[in-house]
DNA sequence: ATTATCTATAGATCTATAGATAATGC
DNA sequence: ATTATCTATAGATCTATAGATAATGC
């Protein structure tokens, strides 16, 4: 059954968006082609007309998750600008955040995984985490622009490393003392 | 082939070292049970007389990793007392630890993952990371016991989302600079 | 407007691999 | 503990077809 261009491309987004959520709540592995396909409202066979490989997917993916947060915090930049670091502390650890990573942060969601990904992808993500820390300067305090790169770096990987602590966690009390203990640093 | 129980007892204790080990390498879905049975010398079939299953091996595996990283730290802060946590970041931060996900810090190689594991394998790494926190707490400087508390789980957090961004980055100059920023933080 | 061509999709199929079990041997 | 085997599932490929697009003709 052959589908409009333009349904083409709409089909191929939609493969895109529901990867992306589903590889960050459940991981790269365990999500099948088929799970994609059939969440997109579609069929296994016809995803080979869109990606090359399950590997390809991935790249995209993660690729395309990250640039929707990546314009999500520009907006932010710009219409706060050196007060956004405290309204991005709050995002990132807040409950929302906490409770689906399949829409959040894709290094809390998928690094380690990432890092063990082939050269395509972790170049993009890393390309895009670049982004992300360039934004966070702007928003950081600090007297030299040095000082406010470590700023953010320091801000950006605590936050991850509280968000990861407190998804592994089963005592919720736990996870909620270490995003309040981060946030208010 | 019969084997003692003494050697019976030393071949799981190198099915747990060996699955600890390239779990933390390859993430859980990557390293088949066949994997592990070769690493550790043995055949396939014989993994059933040790563990019940894949999933009992992820859960026993991700506790004795930590464990080990747990009983190592603690002799530090032993030896060392308010000093330690200048050693842990140091030691966390550097480019071995960077180099080696297999023999480091579980959190870092295989968080998200866990965090979408089992309530078995969640709730014991929970338990670890709580003590790991008691133990740079004792480690850390502040004027009160909160304080304390806050510092440690503020620098275990960011030492942890550092080495995260480090190991996806395919720059290595980058990784460099967020280890140093949130090693000198 | 008609005809021919092209192509995205559905659905079936193939192949490899993984987890797990059973049979065997010492 | 080894070896052989079973069963399920995943990624990938193949074929036919619906229906969109392009070429042709009036």
């Amino acid at each position: 059954m052959r589908v409009s261009r333009e349904q083409f491309q709409q089909n191929r987004d939609r493969i895109l968006d529901v990867a992306a959520r589903l590889f960050r709540e459940r991981g790269f592995d365990q999500v099948s082609v088929s799970d994609v396909m059939q969440a997109a409202g579609l069929t296994h066979g016809g995803f080979y007309g869109h990606f090359k490989s399950k590997d390809d997917l991935i790249a995209q993916a993660a690729l395309q998750a990250s640039e929707v947060v990546v314009e999500r915090w520009a907006k932010i930049v710009e219409a706060q600008g050196e007060g956004a670091l405290k309204t991005f502390a709050d995002i990132y650890l807040g409950p929302e955040h906490l409770a689906s990573p399949g829409a959040g942060c894709v290094v809390a969601a998928l690094g380690p995984e990432i890092a063990r990904q082939a050269p395509a992808a972790r170049g993009a993500l890393t390309a895009s985490i670049k982004t992300i820390v360039g934004l966070l300067q702007r928003a950081a305090p600090g007297a030299s622009a040095a000082d406010k790169r470590k700023q953010a770096l320091a801000a950006y990987s605590s936050w991850i490393g509280a968000l990861v602590l407190a998804r592994i966690s089963d005592d919720a009390a736990f996870s909620k003392e270490v995003l309040e203990a981060v946030a208010e640093g």
